[in-house]
DNA sequence: CGATAGGATGTAACCGCTTACATTTAATCG
DNA sequence: CGATTAAATGTAAGCGGTTACATCCTATCG
């Protein structure tokens, strides 16, 4: 591996001139510069990153952490992040916090013991004090869902409650006023707001809660399964069934179909997030989208707005979710 | 951010004994590690890890290229990999390819320029030839997915001659004779091998291929839907359908059912991968499970064992794809 | 009790680059 | 044509660690 001395040497110049044209910062003769560029060539010269972040004080890279590194809506968001900052050639470097407040921790200190540039941050267990703690620190982050009032600015997130508010509104819209909620857990605040949203757009309506019809679940099938299981013994009636994410609104119809329910003539089911499994369902699921893969890129573009000056770069901090009408819904 | 020289002044020590007690490496007296862990403890000292990196010529980073960093096959994969690197600190670089050929390379040299003491790689479109090169380099390079006879040892794959030949099996077990196949592109050795184990079933139960009932799809859901549309305007009768991969046999599934047929009655239908939606499908697809997880941490290890000398680890270079059972396949 | 071996600690070179500042070279002008 | 100034290039000091080697203790032993 040849290093810039050789270049230099080779060149005929000093190792300044040669990171002069490397970055092409300050000013260099054209007759130079083609030695150099030549002597680079001949010598098949890479710069060694590690010397050059040393030195530079910049390691070209962004840790990013999200609770998994699978599943359709981590992938999506994942998958934006990471080709935004590859096009800006930036290196990302990816960990997964498993929701575990422990494992969330270490993955962000392990990110900061590694010399970033900046954090992507997708926590559900940290809590928000750690989180400005941090984020007054040296390094830079970015909350990807999730608002917090100290740093607003670095807050990329949904609006969840008005999320919450849509779903039920397409199906109150639709002459339904027996709507039973499938939650995920109260205590992320992703699931509170959704159910905030719910609740609203019931009172809005001049309808009344029934606490009953409201289950807690998991966010993952099997909870959409002992839920649905739960509100069917139940002997209320409800006409449709609004799930917290899609996961849970599949697990609720595969127990639909098995009491004999026909969706959604019986009962219309609506999920959450619009994750692209919802098309092989069958019907096919209605859901709110959450313009996933836009808050991806736009957690990356706020890294490069920040922290590489690429200063021209338009920000937007709230997604509005949408409904996304496919057959699980029908009107009464 | 403490420096070292810092910790070393607090401490009244060298910079060596420092350095030594960080790594315990070298003898160190029990009283001077504690002067040295306390000073540590009151500058809230971390080693920065370029210069670590520097001087060590080891980043502690392992390159990792796939196809997409989204859907359920290459999520799994990503996350073993980083599952087990992480636990053993090390940073894991994600890029996607895309399955392109230049964005391939590009990564590649992207992840070569890294510094990445390792690189694990699931590439479709980039030559044999040119993994060869470069995994002749300094920097060691892990095929995941893949056969180079030059570099066996380096590579982890599936026998996807042996997971056609089952999926096929499985259905001339339950007495079809009459079989179509939806093949990937067959320029990807993958799809090629799986035709071949097709082919080696049929041949074997003395039963001929006819041409006509093997289509080329493209891995995706609109090529199963396509290639189903093909095969049953067709006029040639076939009892069981084998599909390269699940989402093309969701797509077969959704044209036939159109067309008026049951699945497993009128057609019994196997897909391949044993991806996670598979169970969202109805009926519940089968399919041809891949160890997924397994090959993703077994190239993790073998970067483990090669790279960071962890030599007690054992790899397994070949995994067997297996027959998971579930409703869309029924007997004659 | 002085020589000595071996363990503990210190010294300094080096990893390969960036960059402020010094120096040289070339262009401009009275 | 020499002085002035700007442009091009060179010099060298870091960046913050690792590590081979030198040096200094201290316990052991004849």
């Amino acid at each position: 591996m040849a290093t810039i001395y050789e270049v230099a040497a080779l060149a005929g110049v000093s190792l300044a001139t040669v990171s002069r044209v490397m970055n092409n910062s300050g000013k260099v003769t054209e007759k130079t510069r083609q030695k150099v560029l030549s002597a680079i060539k001949v010598l098949d010269y890479t710069p060694n990153s590690m010397a050059q972040s040393l030195a530079s004080r910049r390691s070209n890279s962004v840790g990013v952490l999200i609770p998994e590194l699978y599943g359709p809506y981590f992938g999506a968001l994942l998958s934006s992040i990471e080709n935004e900052l590859r096009d800006a050639g930036k290196r990302v470097i990816v960990t997964a916090g498993h929701s575990d407040k422990a494992r969330e921790k270490d993955c962000i200190e392990f990110l900061l013991g590694s010399s970033c540039d900046a954090l992507i941050l997708h926590v559900h267990a940290v809590s928000p004090d750690y989180l400005i703690k941090i984020s007054q620190g040296p390094v830079p982050v970015i909350l990807l869902n999730g608002f917090i009032a100290e740093m607003a600015d670095k807050c990329i997130n949904v609006d969840n409650e008005h999320g919450g508010y849509v779903a039920t509104q397409s199906l109150l819209d639709r002459g339904h006023r027996d709507l039973a909620y499938i939650s995920g857990p109260v205590w992320k605040t992703d699931s509170f707001k959704r159910l905030a949203g719910h609740q609203r757009a019931l009172k809005e309506a001049g309808l009344e809660v029934d606490r009953r019809l409201i289950i807690e679940g998991d966010f993952e099938e099997a909870g959409g399964q002992a839920a649905m299981t739960q509100l069917l013994t139940l002997g209320v009636a409800f006409t449709g069934v609004v799930c917290a994410n899609d996961e849970m609104a599949a697990g609720a119809m595969e127990v639909a179909r098995e009491h004999g329910l026909t969706i959604p003539d019986d009962v219309s089911i609506i999920g959450y997030d619009d994750v692209y499994f919802t098309r092989y369902l069958n019907p096919k699921l209605s859901s709110i989208g959450v313009h996933t893969s836009e808050m991806g890129r736009m957690a990356a573009r706020c890294v490069l707005k920040n922290t590489y000056e690429q200063t021209d770069l338009e920000i937007q901090n709230t997604f509005k979710p949408h409904l996304v009408l496919r057959e699980s819904v029908n009107s009464r």
